[in-house]
Parts: C-alpha cells; structure tokens; sequence
DNA sequence: TGTACATCAGTGAACGCGCGTTCACTGATGTAC
DNA sequence: TGTACATCAGTGAACGCGCGTTCACTGATGTAC
C-alpha cells in the first residue's frame, strides 16, 4: 500500500558518488516504461519517487526531460542491439548468413513483443519538437541497421540472393518485420495470425522474393 | 493575433438542429490533427475553442473525450477507405487485379504520408485502457482489410498468385505497408531512399515472393 | 392574437489533478591548516 | 589532533500551466391553450 517501493528510501551517495544517481534515474525509468507500459508514466515526478528521491534531483544529472528520455532511448537502442545478436548467437553459431538474416527478423520481432514500450519509445515516438537529440547516423547505428546491411551484403556475397543493392533491400526487410511488430504491439487483440506462423510467412514471402533463382 | 478562428464565434444552432454542433466538432478535431501534427493537441478545450464554443458543450453531443476520439477514428477509417479505392478507380479503371494491388498498396503509404497525424490515431495509438471502442470486426472493416484479402483472393483466383491462403498473404502484405508508412512517418530525417524506389522495390520484393512461378 | 410555459442549445465558473521546472536551503562529508 | 571551511548530494516548497469534467444557470425558440 505504500506508494513507494523502497524502505528506507534512500541512501545518500557519499562524496564523489554523485553518478550513481544517474544509473539508478534511468533503471528507474526503464522499469517504469516496462512496468506501465506507458511511456507517459515516465515523469520526472514519477521516476524521482521510484528511486526514491525528490523531484529536482533528477536535474542533477540531466538537463530537463527530453534529455532523460533520449538517455533512456540510448539505453534501450542497446538493449535491442544485445538482444539480436545474442539470440543470433545462441541459435546460429555457425556463419550461414541466410540463416543468420532470418533469425535476426525474428529477434527483431520478439524483442519488441516482449518489450512493447520500449519498442514504442524507439521506433513511434513523435520526432518531438525538433530536439530529438538522435542525429540520423545515430539512429542507424543504434538500430542495428549497419549490422543488417552487413548481413544481406554477406549473403550477396555468397551467392545466395539476387545481386543487389544490399541496403535496398535491407530497407525492405526493415519495414516489413517493424510493420509486423508495430501491428502486433498497438492491436493486441485483433485476429492475428499465430505469431510462428506470421512471421514464417513474412520471411518465406521476403526470402523468394529476394532469393537468386536457382 | 487573435486565439480564436471565427468571428463571430458562432451563430447558436436553432431548435432541432442541435447535431449539427456534432459534426462542426468532429471537423475541428480533424483539423486540429491534420494541422498541429499531433494528438495531443486535440483536447476537449481546444476543440471548443476552434469551434467556437464551450468545453461543457462538447459533452453535449459525446460523453467523454475518448468517445470523441474513438468518432474522429471513425471518420479517419472512411477517409482511409476512400483515399485508397480512389486512387485504384483514376488508375485503373480495368480490373487487372495484381495491377490493383499493387496500386493498393501505393495509395496505404501515400495515405499515410499525406496525413501522418491521423494516420498514427489510427494504427498507433495505445489501447489506451480497454475502453477502446473499435471491436476487432469493426478494426478489420475499417482498415480496409477485408478489400485487401478480396483483391489477394482475385489474384489468386486469376492464376496469377501462388495457390496460397489468401488472408495470410494479405496480413504480410498490410505489414509491409504499414512497416514503409510507420518508418516514414515516425522518421521523417532518417536518409530513406526516395519514396518511389522504396515502395517499388518492397512491392517487386513482395511481388516475386507471392507471384505464381512462370 | 396573446401569453404562459416547456424545451433546447448552450454558458460561466469552478473542482482537483499531475505536470515540468525553479529557487533558496540544508546538512553530511571531506580537506586545509 | 582539532577545527574552520568549502563542497557536494540532495531537499522542500512553490510557480504557473493545461487538462477532463461537473454543476447550476440562462436565454432564445417554439408550442399549447
């Protein structure tokens, strides 16, 4: 019943410890998006007082809101990245990059249905008054697109698809798993197909449609 | 310099045509989203004021803001619906129906391009509590996807499309529209290619992928 | 034709809320002498 | 070893704002008699 999660609230960070805070703010806000799955909720007030703190301390470590929201967009944009590469990993230890291209639209799928706000924040959120704070080559790196180009070039390379603009068509591959997650996430309960099946199809229909003919 | 639009603010409506209130306040809230480019900016209070009138008489004709929003969804739906068979009637007025498709999934990106605002009130917003208002059915409706599996369906029937299920080619398909729009929309400074070549080459990809082997 | 009255389309003022942000401050911690 | 002092990590109270919503009301319009 008490409003705040930690007893007692806080302890204070010693002389030079100052940052800490500043990991504790944006856990805090993660967990808030997780926890809500609201990015409203994320609110200097409502992250200060998850930490366990007041209000202006938020200030000592960011700027003004748009400056925490980006350092969380950061965070998150790791988060994403980590997630890909590691599922890629577990399941593919070898180096067919067919394979790998794959399972990486997969990932990418999952990781925004298991992380639906987060996936809001990076992907849906308006390009807010122009502070946005991610330049363009920001976003790319961020969002793993270097790394999906990579992967479409390597299987140009091998000979497995049409020769082709490798980021062309890594474009197209982009859109066509966010479409799919961006659907799922926002209509949740509109007569989907099984998500297995979703996106076998999508990857059958986008693999002949770029696969070399045999 | 003046807040409000009209002078006078408004002639009262004479007995008995009390709706028409309703429809000048559906029309201010499409404005204002078409407009500010944002859906925050369509508040009970700024509806009024552009209409002309009081905050209290908005609940005159909808009894809270979300039945409002769930109304201008409505009319967003009808606009969508319109746009798209529009643009496959001036264009093809015959009814080859793998040119209408492709047609189709033109006019979805075009749509959205044209009124970002509304078109994210539309596939973005949250399912903000439940009290959402759009049944599945009537989602499925309005979203024109029952058109899009009709015409997936004349494909098939024609021969031109692999034997396939065509509901399940249908969602892929609205995917990767959705997934073209959604990234166009929400990201407007990131080095897209150019509009065209985008589509284009998703629907050569998408084409080759479902095309029935010659 | 005249008048009392019901109805209808609104109004005006206020409510309580959560928000981002500012400002002057406090009190523990470490440092210089 | 002791003490004055600067620094640092925060606090507490307040600001003005826009929001959705409620409530008692007003005054023109039409109707019944």
């Amino acid at each position: 019943m008490s409003p705040t999660r930690r007893e007692p609230p806080r302890v204070r960070a010693r002389r030079g410890e100052g940052e800490r805070l500043r990991g504790e703010i944006l856990a805090a806000a993660a967990h808030l998006l997780a926890r809500t799955g609201d990015h409203r909720a994320v609110s200097i007030r409502s992250v200060a007082q998850d930490v366990g703190v007041t209000p202006p301390s938020i200030y000592l470590h960011f700027a003004d809101k748009n400056e925490l929201l980006v350092a969380v967009s950061e965070a998150q944009f790791a988060a994403l990245d980590a997630y890909i590469e590691s599922f890629i990993a577990e399941r593919a230890p070898g180096c067919d990059p067919i394979v790998r291209l794959r399972l990486r639209g997969e990932a990418y799928v999952r990781f925004g249905l298991e992380n639906p706000e987060p996936y809001r924040i990076l992907f849906e959120r308006k390009p807010s008054g122009r502070t946005q704070g991610f330049s363009d080559q920001r976003l790319r790196e961020a969002a793993a697109f270097d790394r999906l180009v990579a992967n479409v070039q390597d299987c140009v390379d091998a000979g497995l698809l049409r020769q082709d603009d490798a980021e062309a068509v890594a474009f197209v591959l982009w859109a066509l798993v966010h479409g799919i997650t961006s659907l799922l996430i926002d209509h949740p309960d509109f007569p989907w197909p099984p998500l297995e099946t979703f996106i076998d199809r999508a990857l059958d229909i986008a693999g002949s449609g770029i696969e070399r003919a045999p």
